[in-house]
DNA sequence: ATTATATATGAACATATGCTCAGATATTAA
DNA sequence: TTAATATCTGAGCATATGTTCATATATAAT
């Protein structure tokens, strides 16, 4: 019978000893992000983790449009689009202009594309 | 009391009459990627939207790691890392060698880290 | 003012996700 | 071959996530 590491009780306690390249976790310690950075970097895959919203960035790198023509391009209900479409505006990759009871919404800058344009060239290769 | 597209069944009838701007959408659907092609997109970063797996990611830009060493940096147990980086190798994005009974992870390709240093430039200006 | 259109929002619900625990596998050494 | 180390894997569980439904808000037209 061999004792491992299993609860992380037991962890705790001989964590010291589990490290087998002690200078290379202390290395990525000091070169680690910020918490809140790693947080924000995470959150932006986020967002373009889940298809209706990449599809909704993808489509709006060609135009802006509105919540019902997205709806109707991704066959999901205006309110699915308007959900997302929050979570967009407040990660601050989308933004909207209103003419009269329509809002128009379009991508806040560039950066989100030059993203997912660098990655599908990964992806065709 | 007005009549609104509320729930799909509806939604399917009435599509038609939901579209604003008809050829918006149809240059959407003309322009959108293909199911898998917009899939294996989403899965890159879903890949990188969770922090323990983007901190994985991170630290092997560094060099390459055992699962006890990176458990030990992200304080979390091995197990967790291990099905993590399960995921990460399904997708290509790392890969590793044995000593011994060690794996050493690292990663596949600088494709990661092209991405991550685009992401990290916008979310730094 | 009332009605209609377009969108937003909150709650509920079902599914997805990530971690833990327990046990299995692979490699090495005694 | 027995034991130890390092890692992997499957099931269970708690939380996160995405959609729907119902309703609210904002704007425009009658």
């Amino acid at each position: 019978m061999c004792f491992r590491v299993v609860c992380m009780a037991d962890y705790e306690d001989r964590c010291q000893c589990r490290i087998i390249h002690e200078e290379r976790v202390d290395g990525a310690r000091s070169k680690a992000l910020a918490p809140e950075e790693l947080d924000r970097l995470a959150n932006f895959f986020k967002a373009l983790a889940d298809t209706t919203r990449l599809s909704i960035i993808l489509a709006l790198q060609h135009g802006e449009m509105c919540v019902c023509d997205l709806a109707a391009f991704l066959a999901v209900s205006e309110s699915a689009v308007s959900h997302q479409l929050r979570l967009l505006r407040q990660l601050q990759l989308v933004t909207n202009r209103r003419q009269g009871p329509v809002l128009y919404y379009r991508l806040v800058d560039d950066h989100v594309s030059q993203v997912t344009d660098l990655v599908l060239e990964h992806i065709r290769e």
